[in-house]
DNA sequence: TATGCCTGATTGTCGGACACTAGAACAAAG
DNA sequence: CTTTGTTCTAGTGTCCGACAATCAGGCATA
């Protein structure tokens, strides 16, 4: 393997400042201000690890296109002598890398380059959004933009197969009624097939985390809304129906309906205002890749 | 500070798997399939690093309200105790927690509980965003959505004086007519502005990486159209004067207006799937808290 | 050809070590 | 009494060396 890597280990030697550590208190040349203490320039005289080096440069060359997906990191060995460091500072840069999504593991033998993965962005982003305590107000406004560009987008260019698959998720749906954690699964696949039909990234990246924290609030709003659970398969159904009929227009106006219809639900509920999940909910579910 | 953690001690001693790295290879039970190869459940057969417990069961922690942003870790050296690992080990797991923003150091002594940063999860969206290599349509499609929005809210929200700042943006802007790199900075800060007028966390964090890297398109549309630059400085004008006005629809409609001349100009530079943005451009920004 | 075994390279974890520094406690000076 | 300087200690960043477990690949065997 050493043959495929000898481009590789010359880019990476770019070795580590020697001894950072030591030049780590350095504060650098920190102008007096004479008007008083007020006023001063708060430089925030960031402090750089070797370990950080070793994640920021490789994550450089990651971003530079000189490292490209699908490339395999030379040892951790060979990496602590290419940049002058020990084996155990460069674990941590790794380590660093590792939880960024930048590398991964296939098997426990190979490091390798890769994209990060749309789902680990996800749950991030909704641990972030849980951990902030945000309210259903948040998340509801964003939902009612988002959700209705999935539904006209999806309605141009969703395959007849995905058309098929949503429409069995929503078979599913309403075969799993009174089984309320099963329904908000089935509920949030929905939601998310659709934004996968969209075909844009973006989007889906986007709304994935937003939708999977707003659809938990079902479970509360349902008790107080006995008519709420049937509306909203309502809706369901006939979104599929405009996907079928490929009518963007009408598939817009369903979403935004559908989701109109959950903020009158959250209303009566009274989660306005409230925080929409308290992150020990999400705790179960971190999945870090592997 | 140990009376301070008596508790968190207690706790973090959840300890780990003794001997983790033994039972890694074995694979659970793999059920013989007699009908050939195919078909065969590919079970992933995730091994779990000692390092990976320490990072998850904390973050589990941090997740269940057990500890709570401000709190103070143990010392590595005690945290090697309670989970019954090495140091090295521990400082793995911490390395992970760090980039996933869960712990910060606000000094080099200190390693407290904290929430996520919202400036880093644009990095990270906006990284991965770039590396799978979305484009200026994907980008745009949710735009046209995301910044009516923000200008919507905005105007039932904003303060007087955030306005006035938006305005100030509006005149650096004009003044640096002809300075491109400049120009696209204001042109993003001013959009972000409006964003963070709306009082929308989850908005927040979906438009601003996708604002980022759509606004970059700018120096790519504008040698192409020279009246785009004109009509870009007029849309931000009337966005301003309609949130002055508290008028929301008028705020939302110049901003669509704003976004679609956007999009024309992308037409007119031939972008529209274009890659939005290679990678590299984004090497520089990387900025990993501590 | 397919199977089993052996070997080298790599990894996860360990324990110990050292220099350096932040923070606190304390003493001296204005 | 506040301010400044000193000393000490706990804790961190980095290094070193080591070991068992495991994967990849070559080799021998059936």
């Amino acid at each position: 393997m050493s043959d495929d890597n000898e481009a590789l280990i010359d880019d990476l030697s770019r070795s580590i400042q020697p001894r950072l550590s030591d030049a780590c208190g350095a504060l650098g040349g920190l102008a007096f201000w004479p008007g008083g203490g007020v006023g001063l320039t708060s430089k925030p005289i960031q402090v750089s690890y070797a370990y950080q080096q070793i994640a920021e440069e490789i994550e450089a060359q990651i971003l530079r296109g000189e490292l490209k997906p699908g490339d395999q990191l030379p040892g951790e060995a060979e990496l602590g002598t290419l940049f002058g460091v020990t084996r155990s500072t460069v674990r941590e840069g790794l380590r660093q890398l590792e939880s960024d999504g930048l590398v991964h593991r296939p098997s426990p033998r190979r490091m390798e380059v890769t994209v990060p993965q749309a789902d680990q962005l996800t749950t991030r982003a909704g641990r972030a959004m849980a951990l902030m305590k945000v309210t259903f107000r948040e998340l509801w406004e964003v939902t009612m933009v988002t959700e209705p560009l999935a539904a006209r987008i999806a309605a141009q260019r969703a395959t007849a197969d995905e058309i098929e698959a949503l429409q069995q998720v929503h078979a599913d749906l309403l075969a799993a009624e009174g089984k309320m954690a099963r329904t908000i699964e089935l509920d949030q696949q929905f939601h998310t097939q659709i934004g996968d039909m969209a075909r844009n990234r973006v989007l889906g990246l986007a709304r994935e985390p937003i939708s999977l924290l707003l659809f938990r609030g079902f479970a509360q709003i349902a008790p107080f809304a006995p008519k709420f659970y049937k509306r909203q398969i309502e809706a369901h159904s006939n979104i599929i129906a405009a996907l079928r009929d490929r009518d963007a227009d009408r598939a817009e106006k369903w979403a935004r309906m559908h989701i109109e219809d959950f903020w009158r639900g959250a209303q009566i509920a009274g989660l306005e205002d409230e925080i929409a999940l308290n992150a020990r909910a999400l705790s179960g579910q971190t999945e870090r890749q592997t």
